[in-house]
DNA sequence: CCTTTCATGTCAGTGACTGACATCAACGGT
DNA sequence: ACCGTTGATGTCAGTCACTGACATGAAAGG
């Protein structure tokens, strides 16, 4: 279903397709893909695990003596090393071209990064890091971790997801 | 209009107001509605000036000794100066209150802010800054924005939304 | 073999939007 | 004063995203 959605997407264009026509393509009614999925959009976005929880267990799990913003960071390079493992660039590239070309997938895919945003936010909370700070390292965090995504799908350096994290959170502290 | 929609949206909520109930409070039809606005979300977004806009000049503008993160960050700050210029914080606090509630406008709240961020992103690179650095300064700049807007309406300081803006700034220096 | 459960199909309905066409008032030129 | 144009609005029909209610049928478990 997730590979007819693709299929169509790239083929004619997210607007053009229809809820029915990918339901059609993958061989079941209408019915039963809004069963799978909440809404058309949702098709890109369901993966097995949330990140949200991969960045909440990474912060929770880290090491003493660390920042607040090097807590994130960790979490969010967590999340890319679970993230590649499961696709290749070239699918990640594909993906990124439909959602980068469609406003309505683009939401979708910044109100997940919201998500992951508030979850480092509250776990940051739990480990006792106060207000402001806590919502700047995650959103700081967010910051590196989409910086990262682009320019890995963007393939200019040829450096692996996690290389782009590190990359990313190095240009982060040379900022002022 | 706008008007109707806000009193419609906190008597019954977002999704239980259709856009024809907007509609015939403002005393027009559904279908001048959608001419006036791309669809029911964009009630609550639809300003006399784009916000882009106002970051970009601002960048454009600034002097020629400071830092990337530091032009963006005072492009933020000049936003926040004309926002509170056409809005209370009382009508702020009102409008965030309902976003915060839908999902949808959430959404579509956040798409803005991306977009302000390319906005500033791509006025850094004409002032010559390379990536990384001019999406991570644009993207942090956009976090300070958002803490310091959620902290503004919150009203848990009593500072304006400028020296909130400062206040995050600071923070965002403090974090390590 | 029976019952329960779970995934799916079917169907009707609501609401967000869109395109095509009609109306009508304001406006500028003659 | 008359007329053509323009722009904003109303009307109507249609598409599509999504939902609730009910039926069906296959598989699982006793």
């Amino acid at each position: 279903m997730l590979d007819a959605a693709i299929e169509l997407f790239t083929e004619k264009g997210y607007d053009k397709t229809t809820a029915g026509d990918i339901a059609a393509r993958a061989g079941v009614t209408e019915r039963t893909f809004f069963r799978h999925f909440a809404d058309k959009r949702e098709v890109l976005f369901a993966g097995p695990a949330s990140l949200d929880e991969m960045v909440a267990k990474a912060i929770a799990g880290a090491d003493e003596g660390t920042t607040p913003l090097q807590m994130v960071i960790a979490g969010v390079r967590q999340v890319a090393v679970e993230l590649v493992a499961v696709r290749s660039r070239e699918q990640a590239a594909q993906r990124a071209r439909i959602v980068e070309a469609t406003p309505a997938l683009r939401e979708r895919e910044l109100l997940k990064m919201a998500s992951m945003t508030t979850a480092a936010q509250t776990a940051l909370a739990e480990r006792g890091v106060g207000e402001p700070a806590a919502g700047l390292a995650a959103y700081s965090a967010a910051a590196v971790f989409q910086t990262a995504f682009s320019r890995w799908v963007s393939g200019v350096t040829g450096l692996t997801l996690p290389e782009c994290v590190d990359e990313a959170a190095a240009a982060l502290r040379d900022l002022r």
